[in-house]
Parts: C-alpha cells; sequence; structure tokens
DNA sequence: CTGAAAGCGCTAACAT
DNA sequence: ATGTTAGCGCTTTCAG
C-alpha cells in the first residue's frame, strides 16, 4: 500500500561511480568551481548516467539558506496576480533564488496552511498577497512569522497595523487620476463601485476620487468586493434603480469586468451607451474591439521592488520595516 | 550576509514545554490518533504559543511518503489550465495530499528545472502538462523520472513514445464534433486555425473535422501555434489573401482568443460578419456579450482521473500504462 | 501510550 | 583540491 520509490539515488551512488568521495560531489552541485575540472566532469557523468538530482530535503535541512522566495496570492487566474509571479519569479532567478508559488483560491483557511507549508520547506522569505483586505486582518500566521524572524512582504493589500513592510499600489493617487480625469470629461454623473467597505484599498481608491471630484459631481459610491460576480450583481441592482451614470469607475479589474457584463447584458453598449473607467487594465478588453481609459500598475516595478526588499531583508541590509508605494499610470 | 534564521522552532522545544520526549511531539502531529488524548492538547498548546510548524525538510527526508504531488502546467494564466491546477489540489487535499504547482511560462529549460526541484522535493507522483506538443518529444528527465521510478501523469498533450501514461481530450471526438456542427450549418467554406503542424493534439483536432467535413466543404487549414498571438497574425494575413470563411474554427482557447482579435480589429462583428466554432470555451466572451459555439471539456472530470489515476500508481494498485480519455460536450 | 536509539541525504567546518 | 566528522529535525524501529 505504500510508496517507497524504488530506486533512490544519492550522493554515495554517484561518488563511488565517479571514485570520489560524497562532499566533493555535494560540492560538484553547489560549489562547482571548488572542484577539478576533470574530476567535475567525472561526477557530473556519472549522476547523469544514474539520474542523479540533488535532494532538496536534505539540503534544506542543513544549508543556511533554502535561496527560494514563498509567494503566496488570492487568485492566480487574475491576470494581476499571475502576472507579478511570472515577473517575480524572473527576478528572483536572476538573483540565485528559486520561488514557490501558491494560489489561498481566496480562502483564509488555504492561506494558514499555505503558509505552514512554506516555514515548513524553510523559505528564506515570504512574499504575501493576503486573501482578506480587511484593515483589522490579523490572522494567527502573522504572530508565528514575527516569532520565526521570516522576512515578510505583503504585497498590494496594505494591512496598517502588521509588523511587515510592503509594496503597495498609491491608491490614493489612483483615485485623484481617476478624479482628474473625470473632471476633464466634465462628468455630472458617476458610480463607484468599489471592494469591501472596510478593506483600506476600496477606502482608499474611492476617498482620491472624492477629493478630486466631490464638489463637482453627483457621486454614488457601493462597496461590493473586489470579485466580478460580486460587482456583477451591485451593477445589476444598481441598473435597477437609478440612471445610467455618465461613467462608472471599477475599482479594480474584476469589478470592471462585472460592471462591463451587467450593462453588456441589459443591451448598453460600451462608449455609446455607458463609459467606465477603470482601475487596472481591463482584461480582454482589447479582444473584443473595447477600449477603457485605466490606470495600470507596472508590474515588472511591483515585482522588482516585492524582490529586492525581500533579499535586503533576507541579507539584512534592510532592518526597519518601510513600505515602497508604487503609482499607476493613466492609460487612455 | 547570511540569513540564519533567528528563531528556529523544533520538536525539542515544544518538547520540554509540554514535558514528553520530542518523539511523542511528532506523533502528536503526524498520528495523533496514538497520543492520549490529554498529553495530545498539551503538546499543541505548547505548540501554539511557540509557534512551531513541522519542518516539511526534515520529515520528507525521513518519511516514506512526502504526501505530495507536483503539477507542472506550461501557463497558468491560462485559465484551462489554472482551474485544472485548482481543481486538482482540491481533490488531492481530499485524498491527504498536498501539490506543488509550478508554471513552466513555455520553457522547456523551466521545465527541466522544475522537475528536478520535484523530485528534489520527494513528490509522490508528478502531473505535467508538458511544454512542447511535439510528437517526438523527449527530454532527458523522462528517462530520469523513468529510473527513480517515480509515477508521471502526462496531462492534455499527449506523446505517444513516452513511457507514462496520461489523461486526454479525445481530439479526433472533438474535431468530429466540430464537423457535425458545421454540417448541420450548411457551411461551404471553413478556415481551420490550428496548433503547431508536429503537435498531435493539433492534428488530431483538424483530422477530426476533415472526416466530417472533407467532401461537403471548401477547408483551409492553417496551422499556427497554441497561442493567441500567433492565432492572431495567422489570421490576419489569412484575411489578407482570403475572403471570410462561413466558419472559423479556434483548435483552443487561445486561437479563438487570436481569431476574434484579429476579425473584430478589421471591423468585423462576430455573429453578424463573421462566425467562430471554438475547442475551449472562450475566456470572457460571456462578459463581452458574445457567445460562440464550443466544445468545452469537463475540467472537474479531468482533474479528478488525473488526481486517482496518480493516487493509484502511487499506491500501486495500477502496474500498466494506461489512459484516459475523457470526451468534449458540444455547447451551443 | 511513551521513550531511546538510529539514521534519512546532505553540507559546514575543519582537516589534509 | 579533496576528505573526515558531525549533525540539521524528523520519523521509524524496537523496547518498555
Amino acid at each position: 500500500m505504500a510508496n517507497y520509490r524504488i530506486n533512490k539515488v544519492t550522493l554515495d551512488n554517484v561518488a563511488q561511480l565517479a571514485n570520489v568521495s560524497k562532499v566533493t560531489v555535494s560540492r560538484a552541485f553547489s560549489q562547482p568551481e571548488k572542484v577539478n575540472q576533470t574530476t567535475l566532469k567525472r561526477i557530473l557523468d556519472a549522476a547523469e548516467k544514474v539520474g542523479y538530482v540533488v535532494n532538496t530535503a536534505a539540503r534544506n535541512l542543513r544549508a543556511k539558506s533554502s535561496k527560494t522566495i514563498g509567494i503566496v496570492t488570492p487568485d492566480l487566474s487574475n491576470p494581476f496576480f499571475s502576472h507579478l509571479a511570472k515577473f517575480m519569479t524572473e527576478e528572483a532567478h536572476q538573483n540565485g533564488y528559486d520561488t514557490l508559488i501558491f494560489d489561498s483560491y481566496e480562502s483564509i483557511h488555504n492561506e494558514q496552511n499555505i503558509i505552514d507549508k512554506l516555514i515548513g520547506y524553510g523559505v528564506d522569505a515570504i512574499i504575501l498577497a493576503v486573501v482578506s483586505s480587511e484593515i483589522s486582518y490579523n490572522p494567527p500566521y502573522f504572530k508565528q512569522l514575527k516569532i520565526l524572524g521570516i522576512p515578510v512582504i505583503l504585497l498590494d493589500r496594505h494591512i496598517p497595523d502588521s509588523p511587515f513592510s510592503g509594496v503597495y499600489i498609491d491608491n490614493i493617487d489612483c483615485g485623484i487620476q481617476v478624479g482628474r480625469y473625470l473632471v476633464n470629461q466634465k462628468v455630472k454623473k458617476v458610480t463607484i463601485i468599489s471592494g469591501p467597505k472596510d478593506s483600506l484599498v476600496a477606502q482608499e481608491r474611492v476617498s482620491g476620487i472624492k477629493m478630486i471630484l466631490e464638489n463637482y459631481t453627483n457621486i454614488e459610491t457601493i462597496f461590493a468586493d473586489f470579485l466580478m460576480n460580486e460587482a456583477y450583481l451591485a451593477t445589476v441592482e444598481h441598473l435597477k434603480k437609478a440612471n445610467i451614470p455618465d461613467y462608472f469607475v471599477g475599482c479594480n479589474n474584476q469589478i470592471s469586468l462585472g460592471i462591463i457584463k451587467a450593462c453588456i447584458e441589459k443591451g448598453l453598449m460600451p462608449q455609446k451607451d455607458f463609459c467606465l473607467f477603470s482601475i487596472d487594465e481591463v482584461s480582454h478588453a482589447n479582444i473584443y474591439g473595447f477600449k477603457f481609459p485605466c490606470i495600470v500598475s507596472d508590474l515588472n516595478e511591483i515585482a522588482w521592488q516585492a524582490i529586492n526588499m525581500a533579499l535586503r531583508r533576507i541579507n539584512e541590509e534592510l532592518s526597519t520595516i518601510g513600505n515602497v508605494v508604487v503609482r499607476g499610470q493613466l492609460q487612455i
């Protein structure tokens, strides 16, 4: 009933075949420059012949660093996160680190398990886009990670009271840019669909918009969730009760999709019958021939900042908790 | 310069705090039923207090099974794969297994490294959607995995000469269903955009279509790639030279997107000015108010088959190499 | 139900 | 440039 892996290949096997001690074989794989060229070749040949691969478990148990960074996001099928994950992986590779990427599928329970797993795998740092965007989110593992001294970089979703550094989008600035754009368009009536009421991101984006628009415009704000379906339902409800605004504002890419779906289902044509300003690029819009003004974030920049903050903390070049805030770009 | 994790918490720490030996603590986490209720509670409390998490590296080094299945796909931002990954993870969890999910980003080089990593982590099985769909794909790690005796389940992309089992879509049947639909529509002229010429999936889907249509219809087949941009470019070229066919056939979801993009860019309206039949659901079409006839695969079924095939191989209930073929459903 | 001893495969520190 | 020794944190015998 059990799975004893039939053939285990270890350093010893390779060592025998290559007529060296296993330490030398070990070096051949971790510090090849310290091994004689001829010996090295003999070892690598032997290793290939028997199909040897370094046993990560054993290595991590002994080595000081696993050279691995854990990445956790709530939804890898959201391009915002999947692209970030890709860019971070590339940046990590360039610095000699691997990544271990997990999707918490928006579940707190999964998130906790994943964090435990990552700790168990001995990652050197964790980059974490948290499930919840509640301002007061404070899951048990926060304390745990703090105790263990594992560097944590929060991504995208800011939690003010957490003991960790983070890389965030400048949400108020996003809002301000949205507001300015709408002022230029001389809009009279705006409907904002945003994330949960208790999410800082949701609040900040809305308050940025209101800073600019408050006195000029009739604004309705709906706090729904950063998910397509919630935004869709909120928009459907809204359209039943109210007239079509001059502009909808979708506070992230999923919300924008929900708004579009609801409007199109009602027979409203984008640009003709309704206008939308999106925070984040609207997925697939260009494919289907639509174009919406939006604020786009430089995902490459965010990824670079996150990985490099992680590396600096790992190497203890950075002791204080600090945040990096990346501004979005208006794209018309 | 180095990252000595400041506070390591081990079995010993918990053992001291709970006044038991470390073996008992170990049992508390791996076979809690073998530990006295009272003792168990004391141990778990102690563990929580100091933030203890099982060290996976150490566990995997000693244990016979890591209770982990590795999953590798070429593109997690493709919903086909990201949903499969999600369903497989759920199914694995229900059987007491974790998953380790990697994205090879369509690179052979990454793929090889990921396989090495997975072997190194001691996964019990690997479910692999290969980068290439070349019929004769035969990377070095095939042999290696065979030597090591690690169960491998190929996913979606069939490689006839490989020594592994797999779960596949019935591609010829897909094609036949497409063909029948088009016959019913009494089409005269069809343009098929498919994957690479040397891909079995691409070939089978096309040949299925042709089995039904050959004698009735004017068919043009373009072998491009299973990627949006290649399909887009192929369609753009095609539209320069030829008239609009009665139907385009997109041989996977990415290709369908490419066709749509090219047509819409040329000012052609879906359903009005051009028709498309897609193998795979067309991502986001419903959001933007479009509906294309398509063949959809039951991803839940595929995921279930893949995980259960893996489990049966792990438990040696299954010794021969066999394949499971899942049929797609027509959706109008 | 609990414990003592051994060792998984690897690498750091110290030889040589 | 290579080898020797010790031990990472855990689980698996085997004893009690």
